[in-house]
RNA sequence: GCGGCCAUAGCUCAGGUGGUAGAGCGCCAGGUUGUGGUCUUGGAUGUCGCGGGUUCGAGUCCCGUUGGUCGCCCCA
C-alpha cells in the first residue's frame, strides 16, 4: 500500500451507511411529495456556461463573486460546476422551448458546488432538492410552492423544529424606492454601523436588516420597512400570499428580515429555519423571481420556487433521532459444501418472491450465523444434508431465537 | 476571503512540569463433533496528520503546512 493518505477533498464528504440512507430518505420522500402536487422530475446538468450563473445570479452576489467552480474546459469555454439549480431550470425550459406551454412545474435533486469554507452544515459539494413553478404570476403559485415545501418537511417529521417564515422584497419599483429610504437611513448613522454593514452600504443596503451584529440592531430597529415602499400591485401581491398561506392551513409567521442573497428573487421571500443546526439555521429557502427566464433569453415568464439543503435536513433526521433503519435480510446458510446447489436455489426463490436474501461466500456454520447476527438479519435458513434430503430448511428468527423445520416450498411465503 | 479550537490504533479517547506509546469498543483465532446475540482465553494493528526547528532526547515545546471542527461573510 502507498503510504499516502488519501481523503475526500476538502468540503466534500463520501454519503456511507446511516449517511447515505438519512440522505436517501430526504430525496425519496421529496420526490414522492412533489409528484402528490403535480411536479415533473427534471435533471439538468451539473456543469453550464458560466454566463448561465453569471447573469442568473447577478454578477456582484458572493456566490458569482467568490464562490463559483470555474474552468476552461479543453475546448476553451468557459463552464461552471453549478452553484445552485434554479438558473439551469430556466436556461433548460427556454433551450426547449418549453416556454410554449406554460406553467410548469419542475422538481430536482443534485449535487450543488460552491467554492467556500466548510462549516457545520455547509459543504463545497453538497445536495440541494427544489421546486419550481414557472409561468405563473398568481401568488397562489407562491402559496403552492410553499404548501408543498411544507409538507416535505412535515413528511419527514421534521416540522416540529422548522418554523415558516415569509416576507416581501416588493417588485423592483418598491424595491428602489425602499433602497433609496435605507440607504438616507443608515447613511445618516453610517459611522454608528458595524464594519460589515458599512460596506454593504455600497454594495446591498438590504442586508443590514439581517445583521447580526449588537451594534446595528439599535438602528435597524428604527429603519422604514418595505410595507410603506410597497406599490398597489406589490401589495396586492403580498397580501394574497398571505390569504392563501392561511388557504392552505400553514403555520407561518412574518420576518421583514428577510432578505434572499441571489439577485433574482422580487415579491415573496420565505425560508424554513431551525435553531437546532448551529449558524446554518436555513433549511429550505426560495422566492419569486419574475425576471430570471428572460435573462435567459426566454419570453418573461414570473416564477417562483424553492431550494432545501439535503445535508441540513438530514442532520435534523438525525438529531431527531429519525435515521431510517437498515434493510433487514435473510440469511440462507448451508452446512456444507454439498449443501451450496439447494442454498442456491433456496436463495434466488426466495429473491425472486421479493424476500431480500444472501449468503456468505465462507466459513462454517458458526462464522455464518456470527456474521448474519452482526449483519442484523432477521432470519437464517439452514440447510444441512438432513434438510435437503427432506426438501426442508430449518427457519431461525434471530431475534425471538426460535426455530422451526420449514418445507423449501413454503420458506418464501413464511418470510413474506 | 477572515478568526477560535483540534489532529495518538478501524472507532471513541487516556497519555501532570519533554525520556523512544495505552484503554474500551471493534477485528482475528480458540473454548473439539451442524447454530448467532451473553461469557471466556489468546492475538494482530500505530513512521503519535505532514514538514521543519529547539533539545543529549519530543506524542508532549516552537514555526509552517494539510485536514477537521466551530464561528464571520454569505448561503441550502
Amino acid at each position: 500500500m502507498a503510504n499516502i493518505k488519501l481523503q475526500p477533498p476538502r468540503g466534500t464528504r463520501d454519503l456511507i451507511g446511516e449517511e447515505f440512507r438519512r440522505h436517501h430518505h430526504v430525496i425519496e420522500t421529496a420526490r414522492r411529495i412533489a409528484a402528490l402536487y403535480g411536479f415533473e422530475e427534471w435533471a439538468t446538468p451539473i456543469f453550464e456556461d458560466t454566463r448561465v450563473f453569471a447573469r442568473g445570479l447577478g454578477e456582484t452576489s458572493d456566490v458569482v463573486s467568490k464562490e463559483m467552480y470555474v474552468f476552461q474546459d479543453r475546448g476553451g469555454e468557459s463552464v461552471t460546476l453549478r452553484p445552485e439549480n434554479t438558473a439551469g431550470v430556466c436556461r433548460a425550459l427556454v433551450s426547449g422551448g418549453l416556454t410554449q406551454s406554460l406553467p410548469r412545474k419542475v422538481f430536482y435533486a443534485g449535487p450543488m458546488f460552491r467554492y467556500e469554507r466548510p462549516q457545520a452544515g455547509r459543504y463545497r459539494q453538497f445536495h440541494q432538492i427544489g421546486a419550481e413553478i414557472l409561468g405563473a404570476a398568481e401568488p397562489l403559485a407562491d402559496a403552492e410552492v410553499i404548501a408543498c415545501g411544507h409538507h416535505i418537511i412535515r413528511e419527514l417529521g421534521l416540522d416540529e423544529g422548522v418554523v415558516l417564515e415569509v416576507n416581501t422584497l416588493g417588485d423592483a419599483p418598491s424595491r428602489d424606492a425602499y433602497r433609496a429610504a435605507l440607504i438616507a437611513h443608515f447613511s445618516a448613522n453610517r459611522d454608528k454601523l458595524s464594519e460589515d454593514s458599512q460596506r454593504r452600504l455600497e454594495k446591498n443596503p438590504l442586508r443590514i436588516i439581517d445583521s447580526k451584529e449588537a451594534q446595528d440592531r439599535a438602528l435597524v430597529a428604527d429603519a422604514p420597512t418595505i410595507e410603506t415602499f410597497l406599490t398597489d400591485a406589490a401589495r396586492a401581491h403580498w397580501d394574497a400570499l398571505r390569504r392563501h398561506l392561511d388557504g392552505f392551513k400553514l403555520p407561518w409567521r412574518e420576518n421583514p428580515r428577510i432578505v434572499r442573497g441571489l439577485d433574482y428573487y422580487s415579491h415573496t421571500a420565505f425560508e424554513f429555519v431551525t435553531d437546532r443546526l448551529g449558524a446554518q439555521g436555513t433549511v429550505m429557502g426560495g422566492g419569486r423571481y419574475d425576471g430570471l427566464v428572460e435573462e435567459m433569453g426566454g419570453p418573461p415568464t414570473p416564477s417562483v420556487g424553492w431550494a432545501a439543503g439535503v445535508e441540513r435536513l438530514s442532520m435534523l433526521l438525525e438529531r431527531g433521532g429519525l435515521t431510517p433503519a437498515a434493510p433487514r435480510l435473510v440469511t440462507v446458510i448451508p452446512v456444507g459444501e454439498a449443501e451450496e446447489g439447494a442454498a442456491l436455489a433456496l436463495l434466488q426463490s426466495l429473491r425472486a418472491a421479493g424476500v431480500a436474501a444472501e449468503m456468505g461466500y465462507r466459513g462454517n456454520l458458526k462464522r455464518r450465523m456470527e456474521r448474519a447476527n452482526k449483519q442484523g438479519a432477521r432470519a437464517a435458513l439452514i440447510l444441512g444434508e438432513a434438510e435437503v434430503s427432506r426438501g426442508v430448511a430449518q427457519l431461525r428468527d434471530l431475534d425471538a431465537g426460535t426455530q422451526a423445520e420449514v418445507p423449501l416450498a413454503e420458506v418464501a411465503a413464511r418470510l413474506g
